[in-house]
DNA sequence: AAAAGAATGCACTGGTGAGTGCAGTTTATA
DNA sequence: TATAAACTGCACTCACCAGTGCATTCTTTT
């Protein structure tokens, strides 16, 4: 009666391999036999664990749902109100950027937003586990930074869905939608825009 | 010998169907079939037409583009530096918002989205149609009004991306990826937001 | 009126993929 | 060591769908 319930490693190699196959063909496209074969595993063995392939490929997103809020909140962390705001601010903006920017973070945007009209719990689930917790933390901390004379700011939350927008939107256009890899240093230059532009219309100057 | 090549009311009614259909189910999800039964048409004429299920898709993504350029510039347009740039601007914005907030063109993105990965060529199509165009339209105001002494922006460029950035990226969160309507006031509201921030940065106050 | 071109209906091929059934093997637990 | 549970391999069903072939019926042009 250990905790060895489905023989975790096989799970975890599904989820993995799932995501792989399910991120690279799209949800349709990828058949569970790939799926099985890219895990090593029989497509028996998917069926046990999951049920069925829609099933499969929730889990799947959620899994990397949350591994992507522990990467987001981390960064957000960073954003304490003792420190210096521009170099702050830029450095949690590039953390964000990067998160932003991660393979497969567009992988999971490009699935849920294909499989909207088919699976619309998709939304949920992702927004539950990861959106709406990292605006929050990000309204959170720059309230912080008002309140300690670093910003001027009616609205905490329009603030952070502003520097959001600043620090996400350029890359949908400038990464062709996740398929060109961005370089470093368009990373950072984004990043210095939005801060730059951020703290001229909140900052104290 | 007259212009009715291929008749046009089929051909137009195969290609309103097509994206009725694919914004629908999804492109894979689609059948031919349910193409022909939606547009009136037999599935023969179709072939005759576009050859092939994907060369429909291409066509129908195009045409979509098309429309979506000519009401985003006809916004843009607006944009005259003679008038008061806190009104034009609220102005432009509150159009491009509602073009971004379009049912259809939330299709055409997610629709964009979802095949690249199968039809690389589908990205160039929309870009070239579409948003850079746009961008550079408005890129081009922006620097109109700063040379009419509205504005104070090093680069117009990066001023119009971000004026984008702060007018859509909001909605992607608030509509939900386009599955709930947003609210004319909700509309206003963020416009506002956009506008207010933009000029707090870049106005000569 | 005749001929050419479009469009239709229907049946058919070929391919693919989700999910199941079963018989046998491995691995863990008692 | 015995026994149950998990895993494997393979074959199979069933459904769906892109694309084609053909005989027939409009529609347009000359």
């Amino acid at each position: 009666m250990t905790g060895t319930r489905g023989r975790i490693d096989k799970r975890q190699a599904i989820l993995e391999a799932a995501f792989t196959v399910f991120a690279r063909d799209g949800y349709r496209a990828a058949s569970v036999d790939t799926v099985a074969a890219t895990a090593g595993v029989a497509k028996h063995t998917i069926y046990n664990h999951f049920g069925d392939k829609q099933s499969l490929f929730r889990a799947a997103v959620a899994a990397l749902a949350d591994d992507a809020l522990a990467r987001n909140l981390a960064a957000i962390e960073t954003l304490r109100p003792e420190r210096d705001p521009v170099e702050a601010l830029t450095e949690v903006g590039l953390k964000l950027a990067k998160c932003y920017c991660d393979e497969k973070s567009w992988a999971v945007r490009r699935l849920l937003q294909a499989e909207l009209g088919s699976m619309p719990e998709l939304q949920d689930i992702v927004r539950e586990r990861a959106t709406d917790k990292v605006n929050d933390a990000l309204a959170d901390r720059l309230a912080r930074l008002a309140l300690a004379g670093h910003l001027r700011l009616s609205d905490p939350a329009v603030a952070a869905e502003q520097f959001g927008a600043l620090l996400t939107a350029p890359f949908d256009a400038r990464s062709r939608l996740g398929t060109r890899k961005i370089p470093f240093n368009e990373l950072a230059e984004v990043t210095q825009n939005a801060v730059q532009t951020f703290l001229r219309a909140f900052g104290v100057r």
